[in-house]
DNA sequence: TGCCAGGGATTAG
DNA sequence: CTAATCCATGGC
């Protein structure tokens, strides 16, 4: 895993993730980037912006119908508008960010899984990216980089790919490097390992079953 | 033009 | 537990 991260980190560089300018936002980005292009959340958290409706009570202050007009760009809209009303109720519960510093990354976790529309990577996106817990987040790049290059079989549930993760990649500020990882493996994704592989794009081709594969059918 | 994107809830088996 | 289906927009 370690020798993944290097070779990723030699290709692309620092990722600087999350692309986002405060907490709230990460929050906010993670649920609008579900299933969709990162371009496109752009465009909605830019609209929310604009109209200074980046806070928990703002969001919760518009109707369903109102939040899922402005964030129309990032797809899903009456399901998002949904989704991001329940994260701010949850947030305002629990008593804001500072509060939510306070507590047990576990418990967190739980709080975050029980809210409406939170699944597992965005409940870990959250706690990475916005909340600094040492938590790593698998999603579709990861399962296929993962299991091409032949480090998993590929339908694994998520807690055992994340465990699997974090248990193989020796780390002394698992944050940072859990933040990096992950943004270089979205990184990567996106330019070569996609359902379609590039392999002539990939730097990883040596050891990646897609690529051999490839390779045989010239 | 069809495939795909930084998923998750719901339903059925 | 796994497999389908739905949710919607925009880039290529």
């Amino acid at each position: 895993m370690n020798r993944l991260y290097a070779r990723l980190l030699a290709a692309y560089g620092p990722q600087g993730w999350w692309p986002a300018e405060s907490p709230f936002e990460v929050m906010v980005g993670a649920i609008l980037t579900q299933n969709t292009t990162w371009v496109q959340v752009i465009r909605a958290i830019d609209r929310l912006r604009d109209e200074a409706l980046l806070a928990p009570t703002a969001l919760l202050d518009l109707s369903v119908d109102a939040l899922a007009e402005r964030i129309r760009p990032a797809g899903y809209p009456n399901v998002k508008a949904r989704r991001l009303q329940a994260l701010c109720q949850w947030l305002v519960r629990s008593g804001g960010l500072p509060a939510l510093a306070e507590c047990a990354t576990d418990t967190l976790r739980a709080d975050l899984l029980a809210v409406h529309g939170v699944g597992p990577e965005t409940a870990d996106s959250i706690l990475l990216y916005a909340l600094a817990r040492p938590v790593f987040v698998i999603d579709a790049y990861t399962r296929r980089i993962l299991s091409r290059c032949g480090h998993i079989g590929g339908r694994e549930p998520y807690e055992t790919l994340r465990r699997e993760v974090e248990s193989n990649l020796r780390t002394a500020d698992p944050v940072a490097d859990y933040n990096e990882l992950h943004a270089l493996i979205v990184q990567h994704g996106k330019i070569a390992c996609r359902p379609r592989p590039r392999c002539e794009a990939c730097i990883l081709r040596t050891d990646c079953a897609a690529a051999r594969e490839d390779q045989r059918h010239g």
